[in-house]
DNA sequence: AACTGTCCCTGCAAGC
DNA sequence: TGCTTGCAGGGACAGT
C-alpha cells in the first residue's frame, strides 16, 4: 500500500493525534505484527509511556517515547493506523490497540491495521538499534527528510549496474520511493524503465533526482494516492487524492495525457508491474 | 557487493 | 453461482 507520501501522511496523522497523549494501555492481538520484539515487549514497552515526537525515515516510521525507548511502525504492503473513539467497532485485522489517554474530553485508541500481516509494529531501546532494525543502518537517503540531489544520486548509484527503475525501488539507494512513485518519476522525467545508469548523463541524473523530490513532495501534498483495490486511508479514515495526478500508474491501455499520441503500456519489471509510455520515455 | 527469484499473507477481480 | 488463478503498493532472504 504506502510509500514515502503515504507513511509521512500517517506519520503527521501520529504528530497529531497521537504525540503527547499518555499510553494506558495496550492489547495485540496476533502477535506477527509484533514477531521482532514480541508480544510482551510491545504491552511492557509502551503501556504508560507517552510518545514526543514521531519521525520518519523512507517507509519506516520511528516514534520517540518518554521512557527513552522507540517504536518503529512500518506498514508494508496493507497496514493501517487509525485513531477512533473508544467505542468505534474495530475493523478485521485489527492487531494493535493503543488505549489513548483523553485529549479535550475524548477517549480515542490508535489501531494498527494490517489484512496481509507483513507490516510491523517494534517497540526497542535505540542504544540497540543497530541490532533491532539492521535495515536502517543500509537505507539510502530519503529524498524530503534529507539532503538529495543529482550528487548524491550519482553517488548512490555509482557502481551500480542493471535497468533504472529495480534501482530506485531499491531502499539502499533511495529510501521511500515504491512502485507507483518510480513509474511516476520516470515518466516525468522521460526515461524508460529499463535504461540503465551508464547510459545517463549527469544532467539526466539531476532532473531525475529533482523530480523524485517534486513528485514525492506533490504527493504529500495531496495526501498520498488511494488505489481502488485496497485502501490508503490516513489516521482519519480520509483518502488521498495524488491517484487523480496518475500519468501512467494504473493507466495501461489508455491513452498517454503528456503526448496525446499513444497508450500506456505495462510490463513486469524485477516481479513489479509497470507502466510507461513508449513515445515519452525511451 | 549486487543482482534476481521466492516467499511471507489475505483479499479481490477476472476468467472459466 | 462457485471455483481457481493471478495479482496487489514491501522487503528479507537465499542462491548466483
Amino acid at each position: 500500500m504506502p510509500e514515502l507520501p503515504e507513511v509521512e501522511t500517517v506519520r503527521r496523522g501520529i504528530e497529531e493525534r497521537v504525540v503527547g497523549r499518555k499510553i494506558l494501555s495496550v492489547e495485540v492481538g496476533r502477535e506477527r505484527s509484533v514477531r521482532r520484539v514480541g508480544k510482551e515487549a510491545v504491552i511492557q514497552g509502551l503501556t504508560n509511556t507517552t510518545m514526543v515526537a514521531a519521525r520518519r525515515r523512507g517507509k519506516y516510521i520511528l516514534c520517540e517515547l518518554d521512557s527513552g525507548d522507540a517504536v518503529m511502525i512500518h506498514l508494508r504492503m496493507s497496514g493501517r493506523v487509525l485513531v477512533e473513539p473508544v467505542g468505534t467497532k474495530r475493523p478485521p485485522h485489527t492487531h494493535v490497540v493503543l488505549h489513548l489517554a483523553p485529549r479535550d474530553g475524548q477517549a480515542d485508541e490508535m489501531w494498527f491495521v494490517d489484512p496481509r500481516t507483513f507490516g510491523e509494529v517494534v517497540v526497542y531501546d535505540p542504544e540497540y538499534e543497530g541490532a533491532v532494525l539492521p535495515e536502517l543502518a543500509k537505507l539510502g537517503p530519503d529524498p524530503i527528510a534529507d539532503p538529495f540531489d543529482g550528487a548524491i544520486l550519482a553517488r548512490r548509484l555509482a557502481g551500480r549496474r542493471g535497468a533504472i527503475k529495480p534501482l530506485l525501488l531499491n531502499q539502499h539507494v533511495v529510501a521511500g520511493v515504491g512502485n507507483i512513485y518510480a513509474d511516476e518519476v520516470l515518466h516525468r522525467v522521460g526515461l524508460r524503465w529499463s535504461r540503465t545508469v551508464d547510459t545517463l548523463s549527469q544532467k539526466k541524473i539531476d532532473q531525475l533526482a529533482l523530480v523524485i523530490k517534486e513528485i514525492l513532495a506533490e504527493a504529500i501534498e495531496s495526501g498520498g494516492s488511494t488505489l481502488e483495490d485496497t485502501q490508503y486511508v490516513d489516521v482519519e479514515g480520509n483518502v488521498g487524492s495524488f491517484q487523480e495526478n496518475h500519468r501512467v500508474y494504473g493507466r495501461e491501455g489508455l491513452g498517454c495525457l503528456t503526448c496525446g499520441k499513444t497508450f500506456i503500456r505495462r510490463v513486469m519489471v524485477a516481479g513489479r508491474s509497470t507502466a510507461y509510455c513508449p513515445r515519452c520515455q525511451r
